[in-house]
DNA sequence: CAGGAAAATGGTAGCGCTGTCATGATAGCG
DNA sequence: CGCTATCATGACAGCGCTACCATTTTCCTG
């Protein structure tokens, strides 16, 4: 009856207390004998307290379950151990690999990802960093360079490490990516080197996905100096199979004398060369392909895709080494990395 | 000089406060002219305070760029407003279509995912569990029923909802999946109706990949009640393009009578059939091909490949909703649901 | 063994917010 | 007009933890 219930009646309290009947530091202090702050070391930094301390607060956490509150002990320290990342999609399977990235090296250091989609909407990316900012994380990484007005200011005043990743740039401090200009010069050279003349480039909702409109500008700028025409199709749903699928349709009705089309993407590429090859059409003999990315899908379809290799997981990688060193006090050598690409040459082109 | 800065030295303080700069809501409340419990409620419960007071306390935010210290309110309130979501991998594109679908949904709900990668390792899984509920998360959502004891023992004490997705069964509390013992026979059958008698199934890693394993004893007990043999290959590596062409030379190797392959997976399965392709084998005339899950990429390779097509996103989706009928107190009328699976024949069976 | 440095431990006071209750202001009703 | 429902607001305390400083204990070293 008047067992240590959590409810017990008090005689006559003035207030009900809330009190979740959550295991908490203090009792774990308590079981092993020690005030909460000795327990507290014990779990935060272990060659603060003696062994003995340790030892047995380790074992009052066993036997009663502890789970840290880690949301108390982030109020009280500002520290979350959580970095916010923010990328413009989850089905573009891109974003993904460089999350995988993050995720492993700074998995390994103990933080947590706090993950957000934008949908390529800049007001939305401006809410997500408003939320991320309000869970006190330790950094933030997000993918690109462009914001829109009230995140920039957002971000410019707020006191932690920022990396923005994908691309190359003037950021706002850290910056690990490629040049995407250079991408795009890079694969119209080679398509000019092959003899082709009459190119097309394809994208999807380029307004939106602007690091494929900075390749079609590079793309554009090495057909211009070579005098050559560079019209541009744009497909008004998002990157995928079918839309390649449906790209070279496209072309084929709008630019009959088109010798080769430079795809924005893999996705979009290898859609047109599965469509190609199901419509009986020789590649490149009748049209030429090429990708970006260098996913998978492009090496195991027949003839092999040309393509830019972007180093994704290596780039997410590689931005969380240089987070976790300036999270660390350590300094920061380069704010800015260019993880580069490389042309990769298949048979479609 | 005498301004109010944060770091006015003052007369004689016994001890330095560590108060980041950030605005705080008292500030807001001041600047606006109402107890800070106000200006609380004119954020996060706008039609308990009167029109007037909820607009100043707005501007207020707006002119002094207040954003809601989060980790405050939460252990303040002890809700969150996260949702734990464990995946055990994020390559896997299906993990991905799932977390989108619940992305979506929880998103407009203005819940936050934190988001959590096994590797397919269930110790892993169990220290995510930890870490999340130290984030008091409102909901916990993980992939597959199997978890070690100790997390299971973490979940069954845990007073949150928790959803447990992909494959259907007894699970902790909600459920939100398909049967894939179901879906192996269903393949199986399809594939003795074709005719074939020489089955081989191939899998990757199948005692991490569980729920591929339980598609085998599905196929496996078909193919016994028919009298015939149900020889499994299993690959070391994890599923992918390349792992599938792998796959496709080892059966050719180890079983050179194979008519089918009914592959783990689409990934496996698309490697397998573009493979087939380079190598100048005719699908299925030489040999057959099955996949499951319904990619994209299967409907796009030539012959069109015979899967079996498993409700993704729609999953995420339902879990999400369920899960906010039940965050939002009201009444579950079905713990468990069948999101059911769809035989797609294409031309490589 | 004195003297001082280093290590181990603890007391206190919040981090910024919200739940609980109490109170004042406004409205409703016979 | 007096009395009760309703609305709007505020005071208080504390969620569970850690930073800061102070104190005690231990360990050297000459």
């Amino acid at each position: 009856m008047s067992k240590d219930s959590p409810n017990a009646a008090s005689p006559s309290p003035a207030r009900q207390r809330r009190s979740s009947d959550q295991v908490t530091l203090s009792q774990v202090a308590q079981a092993a004998g020690v005030s909460p702050i000795t327990a507290s070391r014990a779990l935060n930094s272990p060659d603060k307290v003696s062994d003995s301390a340790r030892l047995s607060v380790l074992q009052a956490v066993e036997k009663l379950g502890y789970v840290p509150n880690l949301v108390a002990g982030s109020l009280a320290s500002s520290r979350s151990r959580l970095i916010a990342v923010i990328v413009p999609s989850l089905i573009n399977s891109v974003f993904v690999e460089v999350i995988k990235g993050l995720q492993e090296t700074l998995g390994a250091e103990g933080y947590q990802i706090l993950l957000g989609n934008t949908d390529y909407d800049l007001d939305r990316e401006y809410q997500l960093v408003r939320t991320f900012l309000g869970w006190s994380c330790s950094a933030l990484v997000t993918a690109g360079l462009r914001h829109n007005k009230a995140c920039h200011t957002l971000l410019a005043n707020w006191d932690h490490p920022i990396m923005e990743v994908m691309e190359l740039g003037k950021g706002m401090d850290l910056n690990v990516g490629l040049d995407h200009v250079a991408a795009g010069r890079c694969m119209a050279g080679h398509l000019i080197d092959k003899g082709y003349r009459h190119i097309v480039y394809v994208g999807a909702r380029l307004s939106q996905d602007y690091r494929a409109s900075m390749r079609f500008d590079g793309h554009k700028a090495v057909l211009k100096e070579k005098g050559i025409d560079a019209p541009l199709l744009e497909l008004d749903t998002l990157g995928s199979l079918q839309a390649g699928a449906e790209g070279l349709a496209q072309v084929l009705a709008q630019y009959p004398h088109t010798q080769a089309i430079h795809f924005a993407n893999d996705d979009l590429a290898a859609g047109a060369l599965l469509a190609a090859q199901r419509q009986g059409l020789n590649v490149p003999g009748d049209i030429a392909i090429a990708g970006f990315n260098g996913l998978p899908l492009g090496q195991h379809v027949t003839p092999q895709l040309t393509t830019i290799l972007s180093p994704r997981e290596e780039m997410g990688r590689l931005a969380a080494k240089e987070l976790i060193r300036r999270l660390s006090g350590k300094n920061v050598y380069r704010r800015q990395h260019d993880v580069g690409f490389t042309l990769q040459t298949g048979g479609s082109t």
